[in-house]
DNA sequence: CGAGATGTTCGGCT
DNA sequence: AAGCCGAACATCTC
């Protein structure tokens, strides 16, 4: 599920845990979404700290408590954050769970494709502080945009805007919607826009992000009626412009809709 | 029952 | 050699 706005709402489900203490904390050693992670320590360390605060960067997000202590999340393709009753039960796929005396902090993840990190330190983890400037970000220039397409001339747009390093937090379903909007085919080649039209690109791209934080990202509400959004997940959605019946093509490993009649 | 899923990484080919 | 593609990851749903 989780691209940008949703990252952001799943990461407010946490908020009522805000200054409270971690009494008690259950993971599960060895699952996928730990590689990496010293699940003992890191339970050590949790237990006892308090949640001061939290952040959302694209499809990242990262969980301040005292100590030091600093929990990356990343969502993956079906992770979830969850606010749970003290008394909950985790279940086959919460991976982890913070108790605290009102409330559990739950994360699921059935497929575990999401990453947990857990790190120390007085400031944010250094893979943190190297993330690309956010979309919604001054830091994010039509020049930069236009650098990073010209490095990648023979790239489909709709690969490109995928590529998390420059388009951070962009997903499937975003990518379509700034395609669509852009009124570009999702086959067409970096290389091939002209100056005008990478401003387009840049320029949508700011607007999907916008929109989708001021609908999904609030209370997970679906962006407004006029999107794209709406007709692409089925293979029989017409184009809300035209209402040509919608093209399906795989693009950059990933299905893709589209319209043909209006993104040449 | 098989196919596909809103993501990332890795290995291999060009 | 960088850039690109497809496979793999683990599980559920349609």
């Amino acid at each position: 599920m989780p691209e940008l706005a949703e990252v952001e709402y799943y990461r407010k489900q946490w908020n009522p845990g805000l200054h409270h203490k971690v009494s008690r904390v259950e993971l599960h050693a060895g699952k996928r979404v730990l590689r990496g992670v010293n699940t003992a320590a890191m339970v050590k360390a949790l237990t006892g700290a308090t949640l001061f605060e939290s952040e959302a960067h694209a499809k990242q997000m990262l969980f301040r408590f005292s100590g030091g202590n600093w929990l990356g999340v990343h969502l993956g393709m079906t992770g979830k954050l969850s606010v749970e009753s003290a008394g909950y039960l985790p279940g086959a796929h919460d991976h982890l769970v913070l108790f605290q005396e009102q409330q559990a902090l739950v994360f699921t993840d059935p497929r575990q494709f999401g990453l947990l990190r857990w790190d120390t330190g007085a400031v944010a983890p250094q893979w943190w502080r190297d993330l690309p400037p956010a979309i919604i970000s001054p830091e994010f220039t039509l020049e930069l945009v236009r650098d990073f397409l010209r490095h990648h001339p023979r790239l489909a747009l709709k690969s490109v805007l995928l590529m998390q390093e420059r388009f951070p937090g962009v997903g499937n379903w975003m990518a379509d919607e700034i395609l669509w909007r852009a009124k570009f085919s999702p086959h067409r080649v970096c290389g091939a826009l002209t100056s005008a039209e990478s401003k387009t690109l840049c320029q949508e791209t700011r607007a999907v992000c916008k929109g989708a934080l001021e609908s999904v990202a609030v209370d997970f509400t679906d962006p407004p009626k006029d999107w794209f959004f709406h007709v692409r997940w089925s293979p029989k959605g017409r184009c809300p412009r035209d209402n040509e019946p919608l093209q399906t093509d795989t693009v950059g490993g990933r299905t893709t809709r589209w319209c043909k009649r209006c993104q040449g």
